[in-house]
DNA sequence: CTGGGGAGGGGGCCC
DNA sequence: AGGGCCCCCTCCCCA
């Protein structure tokens, strides 16, 4: 059943680190634009596919930054223990003397590229802890503007500094970007901006709360407290202007609409009032004679 | 066709 | 952070 309208769109297309929340109580993920690109662009596997849509935007789109990180994502990069971000400056140049057709070739081991980036990660993050928010490793990678001079653009809202402490300090205070953090669903593309919210409706998806009556999945407790009225026939909510009693309160309160001569709903065009704003919609989809 | 009841689902808020 | 609750909503069914 579709309820999309109830959930927050971001002109985002995040996809969340599943890796970093399996290991929460729920499968439930948070990524930053940062992480977006190391777990999802970056794939994990053997087969290294056309680079993701959202980075030959980027690469199409102008930047010769976003250009070397689509290339640096494909690159079969050594390993080393001590590789801090900035050493993989030495790889820039490396990238940028291959043909975009040889950089996007798929290499040996993506496994082990994808294994470099994530240790890069990891001294990113050790970064990001004392520059938070967070700095997404692609800005990590200069580009080098029409002057020779070196820039760092911020792969959020693109804007290019000159330094890489300029940079970070945009990222940190000035980016509302970067500031931003979205969870998505791994179970569909709904997306929210709270890590609550997200394992909220992952419950719907795993529905945890079973009644022991008749087997019937629930997402909250609260919803199989009331399907076990439906069993018991208990109904709490009465109504105070006649007899009726409901197990549900919107049940009831969609009633008291029934008593009440002006109902909550009005038809812009003829006036009429409904009790249900589905019973509006349906006057109007079928014709509002005075509309 | 309309109106209403029953059942269930969503996010947000509060504690 | 998580649970409980609230409000709003949809869908289905029936009179």
């Amino acid at each position: 059943m579709p309820r999309s309208f109830l959930v927050k769109k971001h002109h985002s297309s995040k996809k969340p680190n599943y890796g970093r929340l399996n290991s929460e109580t729920e499968e439930v993920s948070c990524c930053t634009p940062k992480d977006s690109l190391l777990h999802n662009d970056i794939p994990p596997h053997h087969h290294c596919p056309a680079p993701s849509p959202r980075l030959q935007q980027r690469a199409q789109s102008s930047s010769s930054s976003c250009s070397l990180s689509l290339r640096a994502g494909r690159l079969h990069l050594p390993s080393s223990p001590n590789a801090s971000p900035l050493s993989f400056l030495g790889h820039y140049s490396e990238a940028c003397s291959r043909s975009p057709t040889e950089a996007y070739k798929p290499v040996e081991s993506c496994t082990k590229v994808n294994l470099e980036i994530q240790h890069v990660a990891g001294d990113h993050r050790r970064r990001e802890s004392l520059l938070s928010p967070s700095l997404p490793l692609l800005a990590l990678f200069p580009a080098i503007a029409p002057g020779g001079q070196e820039s760092f653009e911020c792969l959020d809202c693109h804007k290019e500094h000159f330094s890489f402490s300029g940079l970070a300090k945009h990222k940190q205070l000035q980016c509302e970007w970067s500031s931003k953090k979205y969870f998505s669903c791994k179970y569909c593309e709904k997306e929210y901006d709270s890590l609550g919210a997200l394992k909220m409706h992952i419950r719907t998806h795993t529905l945890p709360c079973v009644c022991k009556l008749c087997g019937k999945a629930f997402s909250r407790p609260w919803l199989l407290q009331g399907h076990i009225r439906t069993h018991t026939g208990e109904k709490p909510f009465s109504c105070l202007h006649c007899s009726r009693a409901f197990a549900d309160r919107s049940n009831l309160r969609a009633h008291l609409q029934t008593h009440s001569e002006v109902k909550k709903y009005q038809c812009t065009s003829c006036f009429k009032t409904f009790s249900r704003i589905s019973l509006l919609a349906k006057h109007q989809e079928a014709g509002c004679p005075l509309s």
